[in-house]
RNA sequence: GCCUCGGUAGCUCAGUCGGUAGAGCAAAGGACUGAAAAUCCUUGUGUCGACAGUUCGAUUCUGUCCUGAGGCA
């Protein structure tokens, strides 16, 4: 019955995503692998929302909790894993099924994206961030207009992030960012797109409790914990919702109060940006809730 | 009961020496190629508490009332 297909759910944050890749498992014979920055991380499940020891049971994962917080992952060492992972399931001729909500990721899996040659260096990168300190961003962004104009047309000069990773692809390779971008094809021929689809406001509400349930479930603790083992807020997986947040708590930046409640205003904010991502991508929106995940799953048979 | 200070955008507040008003946050929309749960961009009409008076014209001045906080009895 598996033709080859690859699958992937994705959704804004607290969707449903879990339970229907779980689902969508089961009935094709699948294996789910992590599609989300986060939730890759070890040390952090409940403020992620990885799936629990009982979800896990129920479908072989892959790529969850694999990495240690300490270090910085990214979107090109994620796509050669993925990768790696869906080649390996294909050839047992079951399933790969995608999940999580880093639009980027699933670009970076299933699309022809190239990642240029050029590494990251540190040292680099702290040099141009003193320089941003000293002089400002419109520096940075004459620096880099003078080195490609056209990468310097479409990043903002307040994009300090983006200023710097362009300047730096051009002082690694001698390449402009901008001759590196790609046609964007499908890297697999068989891949479908489900994306979990929310009234707004019951989204939000959806947000908000999940936030209270992970701060009863410990989050407080796991954050400490994770401070414990030496993580710090520079670290890519402290900038994760929930625990950049408590490190403010903690650091007595805001009251507990105030701690929450930004969490579940991030948490909003966050969702609000991965819908104007996934709404340019090639998806296949279907209303959250069980009848019409069983009308998919039929739909998915035919192919 | 008296006195003082408030009542302006969903919230916190600024302002108009009288010509119907603007910040931050929220909210909405958008961008995204080695940090992506990150980073960045765009968007501000609301009976200026109510009623009356003065005025060509009041959210702005005056009066009364409603309402909130504080103080004095």
């Amino acid at each position: 019955m598996n033709n080859k297909i690859i699958l992937a759910v994705i959704g804004p944050t607290a969707s449903g995503k879990t339970a229907a890749s779980i689902a969508l498992a089961k009935r094709f014979e699948g294996e789910i692998i992590c599609c989300d920055s986060m939730q890759i991380y070890k040390h952090m499940k409940i403020g992620t929302a990885s799936p629990n020891e009982s979800e896990l049971a129920q479908a072989k994962h892959h790529l969850f909790n694999c990495i240690e917080p300490s270090i910085n992952y990214n979107a090109a060492l994620y796509q050669k894993e993925a990768r790696r992972i869906i080649d390996d399931i294909l050839s047992r001729n079951k399933t790969p099924i995608l999940c999580g909500g880093t639009g980027l990721y699933v670009k970076a899996a299933l699309y022809d994206m190239n990642f240029p040659t050029a590494n990251s260096d540190d040292s680099y990168r702290k040099k141009l961030e003193k320089l941003y300190d000293e002089k400002g961003a419109e520096y940075l962004h004459d620096l880099l207009k003078e080195k490609d104009s056209t990468s310097a047309k479409s990043i903002h000069a307040n994009n300090v992030k983006r200023v710097i990773r362009a300047l730096e692809i051009y002082h690694l390779s001698g390449v402009k960012k901008s001759e590196q971008k790609q046609e964007e094809k499908k890297y697999y021929g068989n891949s479908k797109i489900i994306a979990l689809k929310h009234d707004r406001n019951q989204l939000y509400g959806r947000i908000n409790k999940r936030v209270e349930l992970m701060v009863e479930e410990g989050l407080e603790d796991e954050v400490k914990a994770l401070v414990k083992i030496g993580i710090s807020r520079e670290r890519n997986a402290m900038q994760a919702i929930g625990y950049k947040e408590f490190l403010d708590f903690f650091d007595t930046k805001v009251t507990y109060e105030e701690c929450i409640y930004n969490i579940k205003l991030n948490s909003r904010h966050y969702a609000k940006r991965q819908l104007t991502w996934f709404n340019r991508m090639d998806v296949a929106w279907y209303d959250y809730n069980e009848t019409i995940l069983q009308k998919y799953m039929n739909i998915i048979e035919d192919v």
